[in-house]
DNA sequence: CTGTTAGCGCTTTCAA
DNA sequence: TTGAAAGCGCTAACAG
């Protein structure tokens, strides 16, 4: 593989000069810049971003870390961040979390070992304060998807909260109260505070929360087909089913049918993070609507802000969900 | 960011020492280690890989270039290389190429400027010359869906005219014979070997192909949608539809359930690829089973054995479709 | 078992 | 506008 001297002996410059026809800045005669552009394409001259980075204190590559690389919501969110990044001239290097502690920190000390300049981060399992000192050690960060108090302006959030709340009043409006309720894992926040605007809700509208209704699942489809049967079994006549995500609402939906249930008749559901499939189920999925791509995008934008300074617009730290009112959620009746 | 010198400096040992027990291969004695291992703790020391890289030429790193990184085929098949590579402590740099020939030399240059180990390549744009070229350049490739001759030892592919062939046959087996079928973008060479196979299962049951009962798609779900609406205004009156790959099925029964087709009674459907979520729409989707997780292990064990030099097993270099039946077909009835 | 000494391929002053 | 030279943080002979 041809080096920047191979390319400075051909074109009979200096190193120096060669690099500066790559770096665009420095100014250059255009001969000698056309010289070694030549040198360069007759070489096949592809310029080490190793060796630039060792030298330049910076390898205009962000990392990015999720808890998995597949799944509509990961891949969303990673989709639009490597495209946003991308048109910048940046990369992305990408890692996956898997909701683990131990793999969480591993990861980040992978990308950290890379030397990005900057680090996006999707983290379920590490605590606040790893991120805090994290966030002091010199490589910026953002956090997608976790509100730190002490690192607001490096985190966007979603209300989850909210959308737990949203989901539960659009069935409680539609006059149901026994309403079953598919939980993510409990430990993570999210689940959490998903459930805490359900409760709210139910507050609300003075039905009593009744843990037999509870399940916890996995927020996958498989949490949902366990969900559903175990409410099933539990014989309590709900007529409508939350679930903390799209994932699980699809596998329940499915089992529901599996067992005769007619939905909307029978059963009302609503899902959460409104996934690109989530309109291919049947029937239509009711979703709370998660803007996953406009926060990826933000927390792209942020990193061009702040490390590259690009003029980027304000950045926007939390953002709201939505109702999406679709098929799967009828009146009740009788 | 401490470096190695820092660390030397306070164990009290050169630089080499220090390099030597991070890389455990030679012998130091257990006393050094520790005032080493000591000194690393202290000062928060993270090797730069990008120096390591530098000086060793080789960067434990591969790169892995595919279509888009949202999608379950695509996140199905990055999850399993990244997996797989990562246990092995090598990290998978991920790139999308967006079934775009500039973009995705541009991925592949970018991936090399990195000095990436191998590449692991899933690209439908690039040309077969490209690649042949490319492989010459001494950077090893597997290529992961494409069966290209001069390159046969690096392909990881699928018999796509197989599983075409396949999901025809089955539909006419269940006495169908007005089937549609909605293709990929015929400029990809899977879509024109799926339909090709549905050509041959046609031609086996004397069954004339009508032109006007195929619809070129997306490979999107979107394009199911406007597939059978499109197809549906032909008026051919068909009973089976088949789709290039499960996204499309997933559009298109939605589409057909809007207009008040059922499934399967009024339409069978047959997907490709067996997606996560092709077993919980509604009905049940019938597909071809992509082996893709089998293909992106063993693409990660290619890379592995050949060029990390761990003795994984063998490679198979072809893999075969199968039929998935699920409720999405019936028997043609009257 | 440990230290010395060249580099790896590039950037970046500092001079010219 | 261009060149010389000193690193960036690490590995890898080669000695000792």
């Amino acid at each position: 593989m041809a080096t920047i001297y191979d390319v400075s002996e051909l074109a009979g410059v200096s190193l120096a000069t060669v690099s500066r026809v790559m770096n665009k800045n420095a100014q250059v005669s255009e001969k000698t810049k056309q010289k070694v552009l030549a040198a360069m394409e007759s070489l096949g001259y592809r310029p080490s971003a190793i060796a630039k980075g060792l030298a330049s204190k910076h390898t205009s590559s962000v990392g990015v870390l999720i808890s998995e690389l597949h799944g509509p919501f990961y891949g969303m969110m990673m989709s639009e961040v490597e495209t946003e990044l991308r048109n910048h001239d940046v990369h992305a290097i990408i890692a996956a979390g898997h909701s683990d502690a131990a793999k969480e920190e591993d990861a980040i000390e992978f990308l950290l070992s890379r030397r990005c300049d900057a680090l996006i981060l999707y983290v379920e399992s590490v605590t606040d304060e790893y991120l805090v000192k994290l966030a002091k050690k010199g490589t910026p960060i953002v956090i997608i998807g976790r509100n730190i108090p002490k690192l607001a302006k490096n985190c966007i959030s979603l209300n989850n909260e909210l959308g737990g709340y949203l989901a539960s009043k659009h069935v409680l409006e539609n006059g149901h109260r026994k309403i079953a309720y598919i939980s993510g894992p409990l430990w993570k926040d999210d689940a959490q505070e998903r459930l805490a605007g359900h409760k709210r809700a139910l507050a609300e509208y003075n039905v009593k929360f009744n843990e037999k209704l509870l399940f916890e699942g996995s927020y996958q489809e498989e949490g949902g087909v366990e969900g559903l049967t175990h409410l099933l079994a539990q014989r309590a006549n709900f007529t409508a089913l939350l679930c903390a995500n799209d994932e699980m609402a699809a596998g329940a939906m499915t089992a529901a049918r599996d067992l005769g249930l007619a939905m909307p008749q029978d059963l009302s559901v609503v899902g959460f993070d409104n996934v690109a499939y989530s309109r291919y189920v049947y029937p239509k999925l009711c979703t709370i609507n998660y803007p996953i791509r406009e926060m990826a995008n933000m927390a792209a934008h942020w990193v061009l802000k702040y490390v590259y300074k690009h003029n980027a617009f304000d950045i926007q730290n939390i953002f709201e969900p939505t109702l999406v009112t679709r098929d799967s959620v009828s009146k009740f009746k009788r």
